[in-house]
DNA sequence: GCCACTAAAATGTGATCACAAAATTTAAGA
DNA sequence: TCTTAAATTTTGTGATCACATTTTAGTGGC
Protein backbone atom coordinates (compact mmCIF):
# COMPACT_ATOMS: atom_id res chain seq x y z
CA UNK A 1 0.00 0.00 0.00
CA UNK A 2 1.06 3.22 -0.90
CA UNK A 3 2.92 5.07 2.19
CA UNK A 4 1.98 8.82 1.07
CA UNK A 5 -1.61 8.02 0.61
CA UNK A 6 -2.25 5.84 3.57
CA UNK A 7 0.70 7.06 5.77
CA UNK A 8 -0.59 5.54 8.88
CA UNK A 9 -0.89 2.03 7.76
CA UNK A 10 -4.46 1.63 9.52
CA UNK A 11 -6.01 -1.04 9.93
CA UNK A 12 -9.28 -1.00 7.85
CA UNK A 13 -12.14 -1.12 9.93
CA UNK A 14 -14.85 -2.19 7.31
CA UNK A 15 -14.58 -4.30 3.98
CA UNK A 16 -15.67 -1.78 2.10
CA UNK A 17 -12.73 0.76 3.40
CA UNK A 18 -10.11 -2.28 2.49
CA UNK A 19 -11.50 -3.05 -0.84
CA UNK A 20 -11.53 1.00 -1.43
CA UNK A 21 -8.05 1.16 -0.38
CA UNK A 22 -6.97 -1.85 -2.44
CA UNK A 23 -8.78 -0.72 -5.87
CA UNK A 24 -7.12 2.78 -5.32
CA UNK A 25 -3.65 1.81 -4.91
CA UNK A 26 -3.71 -0.84 -7.76
CA UNK A 27 -4.71 2.34 -9.59
CA UNK A 28 -2.16 4.29 -8.42
CA UNK A 29 0.55 1.59 -9.41
CA UNK A 30 -0.81 1.20 -13.06
CA UNK A 31 -2.68 -2.06 -12.77
CA UNK A 32 -5.28 -0.51 -14.53
CA UNK A 33 -5.07 0.59 -18.29
CA UNK A 34 -7.39 3.43 -19.48
CA UNK A 35 -10.78 1.95 -20.51
CA UNK A 36 -10.57 -1.35 -18.71
CA UNK A 37 -13.76 -2.46 -17.59
CA UNK A 38 -14.19 -3.37 -13.75
CA UNK A 39 -16.93 -5.94 -12.81
CA UNK A 40 -18.37 -6.03 -9.48
CA UNK A 41 -18.94 -9.47 -8.97
CA UNK A 42 -15.12 -10.44 -10.48
CA UNK A 43 -13.60 -7.77 -7.73
CA UNK A 44 -15.43 -9.20 -5.12
CA UNK A 45 -14.34 -12.97 -5.68
CA UNK A 46 -10.73 -11.71 -6.43
CA UNK A 47 -10.56 -9.83 -3.44
CA UNK A 48 -12.62 -12.36 -1.20
CA UNK A 49 -15.74 -10.84 -0.45
CA UNK A 50 -19.28 -10.38 -1.09
CA UNK A 51 -20.24 -7.85 -4.05
CA UNK A 52 -21.50 -5.48 -1.41
CA UNK A 53 -18.49 -3.72 0.08
CA UNK A 54 -17.39 -3.74 -3.61
CA UNK A 55 -20.30 -1.35 -4.50
CA UNK A 56 -19.55 1.24 -2.51
CA UNK A 57 -15.83 1.28 -2.86
CA UNK A 58 -16.31 1.58 -6.38
CA UNK A 59 -19.04 4.10 -5.87
CA UNK A 60 -16.44 6.11 -4.04
CA UNK A 61 -13.61 5.74 -6.84
CA UNK A 62 -16.18 7.20 -9.28
CA UNK A 63 -17.04 9.86 -7.23
CA UNK A 64 -13.56 11.17 -6.59
CA UNK A 65 -13.55 10.50 -10.51
CA UNK A 66 -10.65 8.04 -10.30
CA UNK A 67 -13.30 5.69 -12.24
CA UNK A 68 -16.21 6.35 -14.23
CA UNK A 69 -19.40 5.06 -15.09
CA UNK A 70 -20.09 4.26 -18.63
CA UNK A 71 -23.53 4.78 -19.66
CA UNK A 72 -24.10 1.76 -19.79
CA UNK A 73 -23.47 1.26 -16.09
CA UNK A 74 -20.58 -0.55 -16.63
CA UNK A 75 -18.00 0.50 -14.21
CA UNK A 76 -14.22 1.60 -16.39
CA UNK A 77 -10.98 3.04 -16.15
CA UNK A 78 -11.39 6.80 -17.27
CA UNK A 79 -9.69 7.58 -20.80
CA UNK A 80 -7.87 10.64 -20.84
CA UNK A 81 -8.59 13.71 -23.41
CA UNK A 82 -6.20 17.06 -23.85
CA UNK A 83 -9.46 18.93 -21.99
CA UNK A 84 -8.96 16.67 -18.82
CA UNK A 85 -5.44 16.74 -19.02
CA UNK A 86 -5.13 20.19 -19.78
CA UNK A 87 -7.96 20.84 -16.47
CA UNK A 88 -5.94 18.62 -14.12
CA UNK A 89 -3.21 20.37 -14.98
CA UNK A 90 -4.40 23.16 -13.90
CA UNK A 91 -6.15 22.54 -10.66
CA UNK A 92 -2.95 20.97 -9.41
CA UNK A 93 -0.84 23.81 -10.33
CA UNK A 94 -2.86 26.32 -8.01
CA UNK A 95 -3.69 23.47 -5.33
CA UNK A 96 -0.51 21.98 -4.60
CA UNK A 97 1.02 25.57 -4.92
CA UNK A 98 -1.55 26.36 -2.16
CA UNK A 99 -0.80 23.37 -0.39
CA UNK A 100 2.83 23.85 -0.33
CA UNK A 101 2.89 27.39 0.94
CA UNK A 102 0.96 26.05 3.80
CA UNK A 103 3.48 23.56 4.52
CA UNK A 104 6.04 26.05 4.51
CA UNK A 105 6.12 27.69 8.34
CA UNK A 106 5.81 23.60 9.27
CA UNK A 107 9.32 23.08 7.50
CA UNK A 108 12.38 21.97 9.94
CA UNK A 109 15.60 20.38 9.43
CA UNK A 110 13.55 16.78 10.19
CA UNK A 111 11.42 17.65 7.45
CA UNK A 112 14.09 18.43 5.12
CA UNK A 113 16.14 16.06 5.79
CA UNK A 114 13.66 13.60 5.01
CA UNK A 115 12.73 15.47 1.51
CA UNK A 116 16.22 15.10 0.77
CA UNK A 117 16.13 11.41 1.50
CA UNK A 118 12.87 11.17 -1.13
CA UNK A 119 14.77 13.05 -4.17
CA UNK A 120 17.99 10.86 -3.37
CA UNK A 121 15.07 7.68 -3.62
CA UNK A 122 13.46 9.26 -6.98
CA UNK A 123 16.51 9.97 -8.49
CA UNK A 124 18.34 6.26 -8.00
CA UNK A 125 14.62 4.97 -9.41
CA UNK A 126 14.69 7.76 -11.80
CA UNK A 127 18.96 6.19 -12.72
CA UNK A 128 17.88 2.17 -12.33
CA UNK A 129 14.79 2.94 -14.87
CA UNK A 130 12.57 1.65 -11.88
CA UNK A 131 8.95 2.80 -13.02
CA UNK A 132 7.37 0.86 -9.83
CA UNK A 133 9.78 2.57 -7.07
CA UNK A 134 9.89 6.14 -9.23
CA UNK A 135 6.40 5.95 -8.65
CA UNK A 136 6.85 5.30 -5.56
CA UNK A 137 9.07 7.94 -4.08
CA UNK A 138 7.70 10.36 -6.13
CA UNK A 139 4.55 10.40 -4.54
CA UNK A 140 6.22 10.08 -1.28
CA UNK A 141 7.99 13.09 -1.97
CA UNK A 142 5.30 15.60 -3.11
CA UNK A 143 2.38 14.50 -0.30
CA UNK A 144 5.58 14.46 2.35
CA UNK A 145 6.18 18.04 1.81
CA UNK A 146 2.39 18.84 1.43
CA UNK A 147 1.34 16.89 4.42
CA UNK A 148 3.89 19.33 6.76
CA UNK A 149 0.92 22.30 6.46
CA UNK A 150 -1.43 19.45 8.16
CA UNK A 151 -4.45 20.07 5.24
CA UNK A 152 -6.86 17.98 5.08
CA UNK A 153 -9.63 19.31 2.53
CA UNK A 154 -7.09 20.29 0.01
CA UNK A 155 -5.19 17.33 0.20
CA UNK A 156 -7.72 15.15 -0.68
CA UNK A 157 -8.96 17.13 -3.47
CA UNK A 158 -4.70 16.68 -4.58
CA UNK A 159 -5.16 13.05 -4.02
CA UNK A 160 -8.14 12.79 -6.30
CA UNK A 161 -6.04 14.69 -9.16
CA UNK A 162 -2.75 12.58 -8.86
CA UNK A 163 -5.51 9.46 -8.98
CA UNK A 164 -7.08 10.26 -12.22
CA UNK A 165 -3.57 11.00 -13.80
CA UNK A 166 -2.09 7.60 -12.79
CA UNK A 167 -3.09 5.28 -15.31
CA UNK A 168 -2.26 7.47 -18.11
CA UNK A 169 1.21 8.23 -16.38
CA UNK A 170 2.00 4.39 -16.22
CA UNK A 171 0.85 3.82 -19.98
CA UNK A 172 3.37 6.77 -20.90
CA UNK A 173 6.05 5.64 -18.41
CA UNK A 174 5.35 1.96 -19.72
CA UNK A 175 5.61 3.09 -23.94
CA UNK A 176 8.70 5.82 -22.87
CA UNK A 177 10.10 5.40 -19.66
CA UNK A 178 10.91 7.28 -16.90
CA UNK A 179 14.62 8.81 -18.05
CA UNK A 180 13.76 11.89 -19.51
CA UNK A 181 11.00 13.00 -16.92
CA UNK A 182 11.95 16.48 -15.88
CA UNK A 183 13.53 17.05 -12.30
CA UNK A 184 12.58 20.23 -10.30
CA UNK A 185 12.80 18.74 -7.12
CA UNK A 186 16.26 20.43 -6.51
CA UNK A 187 14.84 23.88 -7.23
CA UNK A 188 11.72 22.92 -5.21
CA UNK A 189 13.83 21.68 -2.56
CA UNK A 190 16.14 25.16 -2.33
CA UNK A 191 12.85 27.07 -2.44
CA UNK A 192 11.89 25.07 0.30
CA UNK A 193 15.14 25.23 2.10
CA UNK A 194 14.82 29.00 2.51
CA UNK A 195 11.12 29.59 2.57
CA UNK A 196 11.10 31.21 -0.77
CA UNK A 197 7.70 31.30 -1.81
CA UNK A 198 7.87 31.95 -5.38
CA UNK A 199 10.84 29.85 -5.92
CA UNK A 200 8.55 27.23 -4.56
CA UNK A 201 5.82 28.18 -6.66
CA UNK A 202 8.02 27.75 -10.14
CA UNK A 203 9.03 24.84 -8.81
CA UNK A 204 5.83 23.12 -8.81
CA UNK A 205 4.59 24.80 -11.75
CA UNK A 206 7.06 23.67 -14.19
CA UNK A 207 7.33 19.95 -12.34
CA UNK A 208 3.52 19.43 -13.23
CA UNK A 209 3.55 21.59 -16.27
CA UNK A 210 6.44 19.30 -17.79
CA UNK A 211 5.19 16.02 -16.45
CA UNK A 212 1.70 16.45 -17.56
CA UNK A 213 2.24 19.04 -20.60
CA UNK A 214 4.35 16.42 -22.51
CA UNK A 215 1.86 13.92 -22.93
CA UNK A 216 0.90 15.08 -26.30
CA UNK A 217 -2.48 13.90 -28.35
CA UNK A 218 -1.07 10.31 -29.11
CA UNK A 219 -0.21 9.17 -25.88
CA UNK A 220 -4.22 9.60 -25.07
CA UNK A 221 -5.04 6.61 -26.61
CA UNK B 1 -33.51 20.97 -7.17
CA UNK B 2 -30.83 23.64 -7.69
CA UNK B 3 -30.31 25.05 -10.68
CA UNK B 4 -26.67 25.25 -11.19
CA UNK B 5 -25.99 22.05 -9.43
CA UNK B 6 -27.67 19.75 -11.53
CA UNK B 7 -28.66 22.22 -14.74
CA UNK B 8 -29.94 19.68 -17.32
CA UNK B 9 -32.70 18.59 -15.06
CA UNK B 10 -32.20 15.38 -15.99
CA UNK B 11 -34.23 12.38 -15.17
CA UNK B 12 -32.25 10.07 -12.63
CA UNK B 13 -30.84 6.79 -14.34
CA UNK B 14 -31.28 5.28 -10.96
CA UNK B 15 -33.09 5.15 -7.44
CA UNK B 16 -28.98 6.01 -5.94
CA UNK B 17 -28.75 8.99 -8.15
CA UNK B 18 -32.41 10.48 -7.11
CA UNK B 19 -31.75 10.13 -3.49
CA UNK B 20 -28.07 11.38 -4.16
CA UNK B 21 -29.15 14.71 -5.86
CA UNK B 22 -32.02 14.79 -3.22
CA UNK B 23 -29.40 14.73 -0.25
CA UNK B 24 -27.41 17.03 -1.83
CA UNK B 25 -30.06 19.60 -2.61
CA UNK B 26 -31.23 19.47 1.00
CA UNK B 27 -27.18 19.93 1.87
CA UNK B 28 -27.42 23.27 -0.15
CA UNK B 29 -30.78 24.64 1.40
CA UNK B 30 -29.73 24.56 4.37
CA UNK B 31 -32.32 21.62 5.84
CA UNK B 32 -29.24 20.05 7.81
CA UNK B 33 -27.57 20.91 10.73
CA UNK B 34 -24.36 20.71 11.47
CA UNK B 35 -23.68 17.89 13.85
CA UNK B 36 -27.27 16.24 13.00
CA UNK B 37 -27.45 12.47 12.35
CA UNK B 38 -28.38 10.98 9.57
CA UNK B 39 -29.80 7.11 9.25
CA UNK B 40 -29.95 4.99 6.48
CA UNK B 41 -33.45 3.23 6.68
CA UNK B 42 -34.83 6.88 7.97
CA UNK B 43 -34.02 8.55 4.94
CA UNK B 44 -34.93 5.32 3.03
CA UNK B 45 -38.18 5.25 4.80
CA UNK B 46 -38.57 9.32 3.73
CA UNK B 47 -37.39 8.81 0.41
CA UNK B 48 -39.38 5.60 -0.62
CA UNK B 49 -37.15 3.04 -1.31
CA UNK B 50 -34.84 0.62 0.35
CA UNK B 51 -31.86 1.00 2.31
CA UNK B 52 -29.60 0.13 -0.62
CA UNK B 53 -29.55 2.87 -2.64
CA UNK B 54 -29.45 5.06 0.08
CA UNK B 55 -26.37 3.40 1.09
CA UNK B 56 -24.84 3.91 -2.11
CA UNK B 57 -25.60 8.07 -2.06
CA UNK B 58 -24.32 8.55 1.28
CA UNK B 59 -20.86 6.35 0.76
CA UNK B 60 -20.20 9.22 -2.43
CA UNK B 61 -21.29 12.11 -0.15
CA UNK B 62 -19.26 11.27 2.29
CA UNK B 63 -16.54 10.86 -0.06
CA UNK B 64 -17.22 14.61 -1.70
CA UNK B 65 -17.08 15.33 2.27
CA UNK B 66 -20.55 16.63 1.93
CA UNK B 67 -21.20 14.55 4.81
CA UNK B 68 -18.68 12.84 7.16
CA UNK B 69 -18.69 9.40 8.85
CA UNK B 70 -18.03 9.62 12.94
CA UNK B 71 -16.02 6.74 14.11
CA UNK B 72 -19.07 4.58 15.38
CA UNK B 73 -19.88 4.66 11.82
CA UNK B 74 -22.83 7.00 11.76
CA UNK B 75 -23.18 9.35 9.19
CA UNK B 76 -23.45 12.70 10.43
CA UNK B 77 -23.54 16.51 9.01
CA UNK B 78 -19.96 17.64 9.45
CA UNK B 79 -19.28 20.25 11.81
CA UNK B 80 -17.21 23.06 10.86
CA UNK B 81 -13.60 24.22 12.31
CA UNK B 82 -11.43 27.52 11.72
CA UNK B 83 -8.70 25.02 10.31
CA UNK B 84 -11.01 23.09 7.62
CA UNK B 85 -12.88 27.03 7.18
CA UNK B 86 -9.31 28.50 6.08
CA UNK B 87 -8.37 25.04 3.78
CA UNK B 88 -11.77 25.73 1.90
CA UNK B 89 -11.45 29.56 1.99
CA UNK B 90 -7.72 28.70 0.29
CA UNK B 91 -9.46 26.54 -2.27
CA UNK B 92 -12.19 28.24 -3.23
CA UNK B 93 -10.28 31.07 -4.15
CA UNK B 94 -7.75 29.31 -6.49
CA UNK B 95 -10.62 27.25 -8.19
CA UNK B 96 -12.67 29.07 -8.29
CA UNK B 97 -9.93 31.78 -10.01
CA UNK B 98 -8.86 29.63 -12.67
CA UNK B 99 -12.15 28.38 -13.32
CA UNK B 100 -13.23 32.29 -14.07
CA UNK B 101 -10.28 32.68 -15.91
CA UNK B 102 -11.23 29.93 -18.06
CA UNK B 103 -14.62 31.25 -18.55
CA UNK B 104 -13.40 34.45 -19.94
CA UNK B 105 -13.20 33.91 -23.48
CA UNK B 106 -16.82 32.11 -23.11
CA UNK B 107 -18.24 35.40 -22.68
CA UNK B 108 -20.76 36.68 -24.82
CA UNK B 109 -23.23 39.12 -24.98
CA UNK B 110 -25.89 36.44 -24.41
CA UNK B 111 -23.67 35.10 -21.38
CA UNK B 112 -23.42 38.62 -20.08
CA UNK B 113 -27.12 39.10 -20.11
CA UNK B 114 -27.92 35.88 -18.22
CA UNK B 115 -25.50 37.28 -15.39
CA UNK B 116 -26.54 40.45 -15.02
CA UNK B 117 -30.25 38.93 -14.62
CA UNK B 118 -28.90 36.15 -12.13
CA UNK B 119 -27.06 39.73 -10.48
CA UNK B 120 -30.66 41.29 -10.55
CA UNK B 121 -32.28 38.18 -8.56
CA UNK B 122 -29.45 38.18 -5.91
CA UNK B 123 -30.23 41.73 -5.54
CA UNK B 124 -33.47 41.27 -4.80
CA UNK B 125 -33.35 38.21 -2.46
CA UNK B 126 -30.93 40.24 -0.89
CA UNK B 127 -33.69 43.20 0.05
CA UNK B 128 -36.59 40.61 0.52
CA UNK B 129 -34.18 38.88 3.06
CA UNK B 130 -35.36 35.76 1.38
CA UNK B 131 -32.90 33.52 2.20
CA UNK B 132 -33.82 30.56 0.18
CA UNK B 133 -33.80 32.85 -3.18
CA UNK B 134 -30.41 34.45 -2.06
CA UNK B 135 -28.97 30.90 -1.58
CA UNK B 136 -30.10 30.06 -5.04
CA UNK B 137 -29.42 33.07 -7.03
CA UNK B 138 -25.53 33.76 -5.63
CA UNK B 139 -25.48 30.06 -6.59
CA UNK B 140 -27.00 30.10 -9.96
CA UNK B 141 -24.68 33.33 -10.81
CA UNK B 142 -21.31 31.80 -9.52
CA UNK B 143 -21.63 28.36 -11.54
CA UNK B 144 -23.26 29.75 -14.44
CA UNK B 145 -20.58 32.28 -15.26
CA UNK B 146 -17.77 28.90 -13.79
CA UNK B 147 -20.02 26.89 -16.48
CA UNK B 148 -19.18 28.95 -19.73
CA UNK B 149 -15.30 27.42 -19.69
CA UNK B 150 -16.89 24.22 -19.92
CA UNK B 151 -15.04 22.85 -16.89
CA UNK B 152 -15.72 19.44 -15.95
CA UNK B 153 -12.52 18.25 -13.14
CA UNK B 154 -12.74 21.83 -11.57
CA UNK B 155 -16.33 22.31 -11.51
CA UNK B 156 -17.03 19.06 -9.44
CA UNK B 157 -14.03 19.96 -7.32
CA UNK B 158 -15.71 23.55 -6.28
CA UNK B 159 -19.24 22.19 -5.99
CA UNK B 160 -17.62 19.78 -3.47
CA UNK B 161 -16.31 23.01 -1.79
CA UNK B 162 -19.43 24.67 -1.72
CA UNK B 163 -21.48 21.59 -0.46
CA UNK B 164 -18.95 21.67 2.43
CA UNK B 165 -19.96 25.09 3.66
CA UNK B 166 -23.18 24.98 3.18
CA UNK B 167 -24.70 24.02 6.48
CA UNK B 168 -22.39 26.47 8.07
CA UNK B 169 -23.89 29.43 5.92
CA UNK B 170 -27.29 28.57 6.70
CA UNK B 171 -26.36 28.42 10.23
CA UNK B 172 -25.00 32.23 9.73
CA UNK B 173 -28.22 33.48 7.71
CA UNK B 174 -30.53 32.14 10.11
CA UNK B 175 -28.45 34.19 12.80
CA UNK B 176 -27.92 37.27 11.03
CA UNK B 177 -29.60 37.28 8.12
CA UNK B 178 -28.05 38.23 4.88
CA UNK B 179 -28.49 41.82 4.64
CA UNK B 180 -25.32 42.77 5.96
CA UNK B 181 -23.75 40.13 3.22
CA UNK B 182 -20.39 42.02 1.20
CA UNK B 183 -21.79 42.09 -2.66
CA UNK B 184 -18.52 41.84 -4.92
CA UNK B 185 -20.67 40.71 -7.78
CA UNK B 186 -20.86 44.18 -9.82
CA UNK B 187 -17.15 44.18 -9.33
CA UNK B 188 -17.12 40.43 -10.95
CA UNK B 189 -19.11 41.20 -13.93
CA UNK B 190 -17.55 44.13 -14.74
CA UNK B 191 -14.02 42.38 -14.86
CA UNK B 192 -15.96 39.75 -17.34
CA UNK B 193 -17.48 42.50 -19.47
CA UNK B 194 -14.33 44.06 -19.67
CA UNK B 195 -12.30 40.46 -20.10
CA UNK B 196 -9.59 41.60 -17.26
CA UNK B 197 -8.41 38.69 -15.43
CA UNK B 198 -7.11 40.90 -12.53
CA UNK B 199 -10.02 42.48 -11.63
CA UNK B 200 -11.99 39.37 -11.87
CA UNK B 201 -9.72 37.63 -9.67
CA UNK B 202 -9.66 40.61 -7.15
CA UNK B 203 -13.55 40.20 -7.12
CA UNK B 204 -14.07 36.28 -6.67
CA UNK B 205 -10.68 36.37 -3.72
CA UNK B 206 -13.00 39.35 -2.25
CA UNK B 207 -16.38 37.77 -2.60
CA UNK B 208 -14.82 34.64 -1.04
CA UNK B 209 -12.71 36.50 1.77
CA UNK B 210 -15.55 38.86 3.22
CA UNK B 211 -18.25 36.10 2.88
CA UNK B 212 -16.87 33.23 4.93
CA UNK B 213 -14.02 34.60 6.70
CA UNK B 214 -16.83 37.30 8.25
CA UNK B 215 -17.93 33.78 9.88
CA UNK B 216 -15.75 33.99 13.25
CA UNK B 217 -15.01 31.23 16.35
CA UNK B 218 -18.17 31.76 18.01
CA UNK B 219 -20.30 30.57 15.23
CA UNK B 220 -18.64 27.46 15.00
CA UNK B 221 -20.53 25.65 17.38
C1' DG C 1 -33.52 15.60 40.76
C1' DC C 2 -29.40 13.05 39.07
C1' DC C 3 -26.44 9.33 37.84
C1' DA C 4 -25.15 4.45 36.86
C1' DC C 5 -26.77 0.23 34.96
C1' DT C 6 -29.59 -2.90 32.33
C1' DA C 7 -32.91 -4.03 28.59
C1' DA C 8 -34.89 -2.98 24.36
C1' DA C 9 -34.86 -0.82 19.97
C1' DA C 10 -32.40 0.92 16.13
C1' DT C 11 -28.39 1.10 13.18
C1' DG C 12 -24.43 -0.04 9.85
C1' DT C 13 -22.24 -3.74 7.49
C1' DG C 14 -21.91 -7.63 4.73
C1' DA C 15 -24.27 -11.57 2.31
C1' DT C 16 -27.71 -13.29 -0.71
C1' DC C 17 -31.56 -13.13 -4.00
C1' DA C 18 -34.51 -11.54 -7.98
C1' DC C 19 -34.75 -9.21 -12.09
C1' DA C 20 -34.08 -6.42 -16.10
C1' DA C 21 -30.48 -4.86 -19.07
C1' DA C 22 -26.10 -5.57 -21.28
C1' DA C 23 -22.38 -8.32 -23.07
C1' DT C 24 -20.93 -12.46 -24.95
C1' DT C 25 -21.33 -16.59 -27.41
C1' DT C 26 -23.43 -19.48 -30.70
C1' DA C 27 -25.92 -20.42 -34.87
C1' DA C 28 -27.53 -19.53 -39.36
C1' DG C 29 -27.62 -17.49 -43.73
C1' DA C 30 -25.37 -15.36 -47.66
C1' DT D 1 -15.47 -15.79 -44.65
C1' DC D 2 -18.30 -12.33 -43.01
C1' DT D 3 -22.71 -10.47 -41.24
C1' DT D 4 -26.78 -10.78 -38.74
C1' DA D 5 -29.90 -12.79 -35.36
C1' DA D 6 -31.04 -15.62 -31.56
C1' DA D 7 -29.67 -17.78 -27.25
C1' DT D 8 -26.95 -17.83 -23.24
C1' DT D 9 -24.26 -15.84 -19.77
C1' DT D 10 -22.85 -12.04 -17.18
C1' DT D 11 -23.69 -7.76 -15.05
C1' DG D 12 -25.64 -3.74 -12.17
C1' DT D 13 -29.44 -2.42 -9.33
C1' DG D 14 -32.53 -2.72 -5.69
C1' DA D 15 -34.67 -5.51 -1.95
C1' DT D 16 -34.26 -8.34 2.00
C1' DC D 17 -31.97 -10.83 5.76
C1' DA D 18 -28.64 -11.81 9.65
C1' DC D 19 -25.64 -10.17 12.95
C1' DA D 20 -22.68 -7.38 15.80
C1' DT D 21 -22.45 -2.80 17.53
C1' DT D 22 -24.42 1.35 18.96
C1' DT D 23 -28.01 4.20 20.61
C1' DT D 24 -31.97 5.00 23.25
C1' DA D 25 -35.30 3.98 26.90
C1' DG D 26 -36.25 2.36 31.22
C1' DT D 27 -35.20 1.18 35.96
C1' DG D 28 -33.35 1.41 40.42
C1' DG D 29 -30.48 3.62 43.87
C1' DC D 30 -28.90 7.57 46.26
Amino acid sequence: MTRAFNPTQEVFRTTQERVYFQVRDAILRGKFLPGHAITIRGLAAELDCSPMPVREALRRLTSERALEVSDTRRVTVPTMTLEKLAEICAARVVLECQAAEQALPFVDEEALEALCELDTRVNIALEEKDIEQYVTANLDFHFTLYRLGRPHIILSLIESLWLQTAPLQHLVFQRFGVQELPDRHKDLLMGVARGDVEQVRRAIRQDIEEGLGSISAEELL
